[in-house]
DNA sequence: TATTGTTATACTCTATAACTATA
DNA sequence: TATAGTTATAGAGTATAACAATA
């Protein structure tokens, strides 16, 4: 093709508009103002916990130091947890506390939704191929 | 499928790795320091120009203001001109200016680098699958 | 009255490097 | 010495609302 770059165009504007939304539908339930990324990450843990914080990095291709900082707002509000690993001192294992979980879930209704609307153009098949190829990658 | 949040998780990986990798590549010869979002803009006015302002916020999925202020830049670097439009005075017409273009060309082909990368573990033909279906939504 | 674009502001996210502690 | 995580800081991107000009 010759044109891949048109790909990250079209990923990119896809992000936009599942953020520009999410930024909106998740505000009213975001109480403790975690933020787009913050929400993202407890999320995403929520999938792999419990999880040393290496795995939660590799999930979410941030840095670590952003990482680090996000965690830490994440504790702060009693969302998550961390204890020492018992093989590995210099890293902690993350997991969700029930607040953390009950919030995941609310995330993920709204997120949900707001998928099946951007999704609506593409059949339930296609969606299932767009994932498969995503996960891919 | 009822998961249709993970699909929102893939993108998000997959726009991180590619902004990670094009803001590497694109530093050695980002000698106007355009950043990521100035040289995206530009990479997508190339596609659409001569386009009014309005029809370039659509693509790029950004907010108004964000857009006049990577314009200005884009203007003051003298990779943009914007022409009054004769049917609205209130938009200006954009295009590039051959040093533009030329930025472009380089933006394109470093881009189309790191994307044949990205895509490598899938085949061509999953890659035209993936950019339709992207392009759909 | 609605729309296009601009300005201003506060906030969030990102990149980078230097640092500490453990492996 | 290599790796996991932290801290600090500068810079880039984002959301929002108020505004002026034109439709």
């Amino acid at each position: 093709m010759g044109e891949e770059y048109r790909i990250a165009h079209q990923v990119d504007r896809l992000m936009r508009r599942i953020n520009v939304s999410l930024h909106q539908r998740i505000r009213p339930i975001d109480v403790d103002r975690l933020g787009p990324l913050g929400t993202m990450v407890l999320d995403v843990l929520a999938d792999i916990e419990p999880a040393p914080i290496q795995k939660l990095n590799q999930k979410m291709a941030r840095d670590k130091s952003q990482m680090t900082r996000t965690i830490k707002l994440l504790e702060s509000k009693k969302l998550i947890v961390r204890d020492p690993s018992p093989e590995d001192g210099r890293t902690g294992i993350l997991s969700l506390t029930p607040k953390g979980r009950t919030f995941v879930q609310e995330v993920r209704r709204a997120m949900s939704e707001l998928m099946r609307e951007v999704l609506e153009p593409i059949t339930p098949e296609q969606r299932e191929q767009l994932l498969e190829l995503l996960k891919q990658l």
